[in-house]
DNA sequence: GAGCGCGTCTTTTTT
DNA sequence: AGACGCGCTC
C-alpha cells in the first residue's frame, strides 16, 4: 500500500509526503498538486497506523474538505474517511464547541448567525442605543467587529482598550465598542454563535480551560492545514495551541494565492512559520503539472510585480501552448457575446464541452451580464456562489423555524418568521416583545407562552396570537425526536402554513420560490437516507448542524447533466481548475477593485488575485475588457487594467496589445470602429477555429447590447459632430451625416453600415460615440 | 398592520 | 439597474 501510494508522487511531493517528525511547511505553487500532497500524506499516516480519528484535517471551503475526502475514499475507503477530523475550520471548531458548549457559558443546541443575521443585529442594536447609523453603517461595524474578533479582542478587551477608545474617539466613532458589547451579550443571551464567534469562542475555551486544550493536544497526532497563507490570527492560535505537544503539523500554502487579507487573513503566518517552529522543514513544491507553459510563464511574469513573496519558481514541463488571447469590447453586453461567442466556437470544435470553460469575474454583479450573453447562445451554465441557495428568502425562512425549534433564543429567526407566513403580529408588538424582554431579563420564549402574565403591553388579540404561535412551535420541537429530518420538514411547512402561501403564488417568482422548496425537500430526503444506510443520526437537528456552515447545495440531480460552464468569483476559484479561462472585466477600477487602489498592499493582492485567475487555466485562457461599462445605473467608461499591461508579452496574443497601449490613458479619442473589433476577435482564436461559424452572424457584434443602450444618457447635443462614428441599439455602427438643432427636438441624421440613412429625435437615439 | 411608491445607495472578495 | 428603507395611505 505505503508503495503503491509513493508513486503516483513526484519526487518533492514525495519528501512532502514521507516526512512526518515534526513541523513542515509545504510551500506549493499553484497547480503544483497540493491537494494531491495532502491527501496522499493523510493516506500515508492512516498506512502506517495512525488511526484516522487522531488526524485533523483542515480547509478553508467545504468545496476543498469534501474534494479531499472523496479522494481519501478513494485511496482507502470510506471508513477511512468517515473518521477522519476533516472541514472547514468553521465546521470543525464548531463541532467542538458544541460539545463543549457549557463551559463557554453556551447551551449545545446554539445556532449559527450568517452574515445577514449579524448585520440585522447590528441595525437594530445601533437603532436601540439611539445612535446615528450614517456615521455608524451597520456593514463597516460589523467588518469592525469581525476583525476586531479575528485579532482575538473580544467586547470586554475592546472596551477596555485604551489604544482602541483613542483611535476610536479619533475617527468618530467613540460608540463602536457599546454596540460592540451589545451585540456580544446579545448573541450570547440568544445562544448564537456568528461565523468568527466559532474561532474566538474556541480561543476562549482553550485559554480558561487548559484541561480541555489538553484533550484535544492529545487527541490530535497530526494536524493538517490546506491554504495556510489565509489563516487569520484566530486560526493560526488555534493551531498553535493544538499542535503544542505532538508538534506534528504540516501546513500548505502559497504565499502568492494569498487572497484573503479583507477578512484578517495574515500572509504573515506563512512568512513567519520558521520563528514559531524553527526546527520545521520546508518543502517547495515548484512544477506546475495543470497549466501550459504559457500560461505558467505568463502568472510568473505578472506576480513578479509583487515585492512580497517566498522565492519560488514555478515551471511547467507541459505542451507550449497557446498565447493568452486579450480581447478588447465596447461594452459589458459586448463583452458578455464576446465570451459566449468563444465558448461557442470551443464547444463547437467538438474538443471541449461546456464544463471544461469556465467565466471568472471579481465582483459577483458581474455574472448577470454573462448570463444574458450564455442564455442567448444556448449556451448552458451555472452560476457558483452569489445569492446561494441557502441565502434564498423561502429557505432562509424554512431555516430560521428549524433555528428557533431548536434553540428558541435565537432572537433573529424568531425575528423572521413570528409573522411570516402574516399572522398580524406587526413590528410594533415584535419590538414591544424584544424591548420588554431586553430590560427583564425574561426570555422571549416565555412572553410568547404566557403573554398574559407579563405587562408587555399587548392587546388580547395578539397575546393569543402569540400563544398560537408559540403552541406551533412546541408541536415542532415536540417532533425533534419523533420525526426524522424529512417528516419534520413536512410537517412544518404544513403547518407553519409556508406550503400554502409559497403554492398559491402563482407569479413566476413565487412559483421559482416553490420549486426551491421541493429542492430543498429533497436535499433533506437524500441527506435522510444517506445518514440512515449509515445509521448515523438524521434528525432535523443533524440536519442543521451540517448546513448552517454550507455556503451551496450540493445537488444530486444537477449533478447528472452537469455538462456546464461555470460562473464564479475568483474567490470562489481558488482551488479549481479549468481547460478553457474567461477572465472578465479585466479594467482599472474593477480589477483592480477602486476600493484597493489607493494602498499599495491591497494592490498586491489585487494582483495576486489576478494571479489565481491565470493560474486556474490549463489550456487556454482569454482576458476580455470593455472599454465602457454600466455600472451604478449609468455609463461608464473604463481603461484597461494595468495587469495586462504587467504580462510579459511574449505570452500575449499581440494584436490586442496594440490596442491596450493605445488605450491606456487617452479614451476619450478612441477612433476604433467596430469592423477592426470584430477582425481583432476573430484574429485571436485558435488556427484550426478561424473561420467564422456560419451559425452566429457577425451583426451579434454590430449591435449593441440593448440592456446596455437603454440608459445611455450622454445626450448632449454638442458631443456629436459631423463624420463622428456612433452605434446605435437596433441599427448599430453609422457615421454621423448631419445634425439638426432644434431644442428638445433636435435631430441627428446617420449613415448606418446596414440600414442606411436615418433621422432620429436626439434625445431618444441613445447613441454611443465610438 | 399591510401594501405601495418614492428616494437613496450601491459594488469587492467569503466561512 | 436593482435592492432596500422609509413614509404615506387604507
Amino acid at each position: 500500500m505505503e508503495n503503491n501510494l509513493l508513486k503516483d508522487l513526484n519526487q518533492a511531493q514525495k519528501n512532502a509526503v514521507e516526512y512526518c517528525q515534526g513541523p513542515q511547511l509545504v510551500v506549493a505553487g499553484a497547480g503544483s498538486g497540493k491537494t494531491r500532497v495532502l491527501t496522499y500524506k493523510i493516506a500515508y499516516l492512516i498506512s502506517k497506523g495512525i488511526k484516522p480519528y487522531r488526524i485533523m484535517a483542515l480547509t478553508f471551503t467545504n468545496k476543498a474538505s469534501n474534494e479531499m475526502k472523496e479522494r481519501i475514499d478513494k485511496l482507502l475507503g470510506y471508513e477511512a474517511s468517515r473518521n477522519l477530523w476533516m472541514g472547514t475550520f468553521h465546521s470543525i471548531f464548531g463541532k467542538i464547541l458544541r460539545l463543549e458548549a457549557d463551559k463557554i457559558g453556551f447551551d449545545r443546541n446554539y445556532t449559527i448567525f450568517d452574515a445577514t443575521d449579524s448585520l440585522n443585529l447590528i441595525k437594530s442594536i445601533i437603532k436601540e442605543l439611539n445612535i446615528n447609523d450614517e456615521i455608524y453603517k451597520p456593514k463597516s461595524v460589523a467588518a469592525r467587529i469581525s476583525s476586531a474578533k479575528n485579532e482575538l479582542w473580544t467586547a470586554d478587551g475592546y472596551a477596555q482598550n485604551n489604544d482602541f477608545l483613542i483611535l476610536d474617539a479619533k475617527e468618530n466613532r467613540e460608540h463602536f465598542h457599546h454596540i460592540y458589547s451589545k451585540y456580544a451579550q446579545r448573541c450570547k443571551s440568544s445562544n448564537v454563535m456568528d461565523f468568527d464567534d466559532l474561532l474566538l469562542y474556541t480561543n476562549i475555551l482553550f485559554k480558561a480551560n487548559p484541561d480541555v486544550l489538553n484533550v484535544y493536544r492529545q487527541r490530535f497526532d497530526y494536524i493538517l492545514v490546506d491554504e495556510y497563507q489565509d489563516t487569520n490570527y484566530s486560526q493560526y492560535l488555534i493551531i498553535k495551541k493544538l499542535s503544542k505537544m505532538h508538534r506534528k503539523l504540516c501546513v500548505v500554502g502559497d504565499d502568492a494565492q494569498s487572497i484573503y487579507s479583507f477578512r484578517g487573513a495574515k500572509i504573515q503566518n506563512i512568512l513567519n512559520f520558521k520563528n514559531d517552529y524553527p526546527d520545521y522543514k520546508l518543502y517547495k513544491l515548484e512544477q506546475n503539472y495543470r497549466s501550459t507553459q504559457n500560461i505558467v510563464n505568463a502568472a510568473n511574469s505578472l506576480i513578479q510585480k509583487n515585492k512580497n513573496q517566498i522565492e519560488k519558481k514555478l515551471f511547467s514541463k507541459n505542451n507550449q501552448g497557446s498565447k493568452i488571447k486579450i480581447e478588447k469590447t465596447y461594452t459589458d453586453g459586448l463583452e458578455g457575446m464576446g465570451v459566449a461567442e468563444n465558448i461557442s466556437r470551443l464547444l463547437l470544435d467538438n474538443h471541449y464541452t461546456a464544463s471544461d470553460c469556465a467565466i471568472l469575474y471579481r465582483t459577483n454583479a458581474q455574472s448577470r451580464i454573462m448570463e444574458d450573453a450564455l442564455r442567448k447562445f444556448n449556451i448552458p451554465y451555472k452560476v457558483f456562489g452569489s445569492l446561494s441557495f441557502f441565502q434564498r428568502k423561502e429557505i432562509k425562512d424554512v431555516v430560521a423555524y428549524i433555528r428557533f425549534t431548536v434553540n428558541q433564543k435565537d432572537s433573529e429567526a424568531f425575528r423572521r418568521i413570528v409573522n411570516y407566513p402574516s399572522r398580524k403580529i406587526g413590528t410594533t408588538s415584535v419590538n414591544k416583545i424584544f424591548q420588554f424582554s431586553e430590560n427583564s431579563n425574561i426570555p422571549i420564549w416565555e412572553i410568547l407562552k404566557y403573554p398574559h402574565k407579563y405587562n408587555v403591553g399587548l392587546n388580547a388579540g395578539i397575546q393569543s396570537k402569540l400563544r398560537g404561535f408559540a403552541n406551533l412551535i412546541e408541536s415542532f420541537i415536540e417532533n425533534i425526536n419523533n420525526y426524522n429530518a424529512s417528516e419534520f420538514l413536512v410537517d412544518l411547512v404544513n403547518k407553519s402554513g409556508i406550503q400554502h402561501e409559497l403554492f398559491n403564488d402563482k407569479t413566476p417568482e413565487g412559483v421559482n420560490r416553490y420549486e426551491n422548496l421541493q429542492e430543498l425537500f429533497n436535499a433533506v430526503q437524500n441527506f435522510c437516507d444517506q445518514r440512515k444506510a449509515l445509521v448515523q443520526e438524521h434528525s432535523i437537528i443533524d440536519y442543521l448542524e451540517n448546513i448552517a456552515l454550507l455556503t451551496d447545495l450540493e445537488n444530486e440531480e444537477e449533478n447528472e447533466n452537469k455538462d456546464k460552464v461555470s460562473l464564479m468569483t475568483i474567490h470562489f476559484a481558488k482551488g479549481l481548475e479549468f481547460k478553457n479561462v474567461f477572465v472578465v472585466g479585466v479594467e482599472e477600477n474593477l480589477f483592480p477593485n477602486a476600493m484597493s487602489i489607493a494602498s499599495a498592499k491591497e494592490l498586491e493582492e489585487e494582483r495576486r488575485l489576478f494571479y489565481v485567475a491565470m493560474t486556474r487555466a490549463m489550456e487556454n485562457l482569454f482576458v476580455f475588457y470593455s472599454i465602457s461599462r454600466f455600472r451604478f445605473g449609468s455609463l461608464q467608461s473604463m481603461r484597461p487594467s494595468r495587469f495586462i499591461r504587467e504580462i510579459n508579452e511574449d505570452f500575449v496574443d499581440c494584436s490586442a496589445e496594440e490596442d491596450t497601449q493605445q488605450l491606456n490613458y487617452n479614451n476619450e479619442k478612441r477612433n476604433i470602429n467596430f469592423v477592426s473589433e470584430s477582425k481583432t476577435q476573430y484574429k485571436n482564436l485558435d488556427k484550426k477555429t478561424v473561420e467564422k461559424p456560419s451559425k452566429v452572424p457577425n451583426t451579434k457584434f454590430v449591435s449593441l447590447d440593448k440592456a446596455n443602450m437603454k440608459n445611455a444618457n450622454f445626450i448632449n447635443i454638442s458631443e456629436y459632430k459631423i463624420g463622428m462614428q456612433v452605434a446605435h441599439n437596433s441599427f448599430g455602427k453609422g457615421e454621423v451625416l448631419e445634425i439638426i438643432e432644434d431644442g428638445n427636438n433636435s435631430k441627428i441624421i446617420v449613415n448606418f453600415d446596414t440600414g442606411g440613412e436615418k433621422t432620429l429625435l436626439l434625445k431618444f437615439a441613445k447613441l454611443l460615440i465610438l
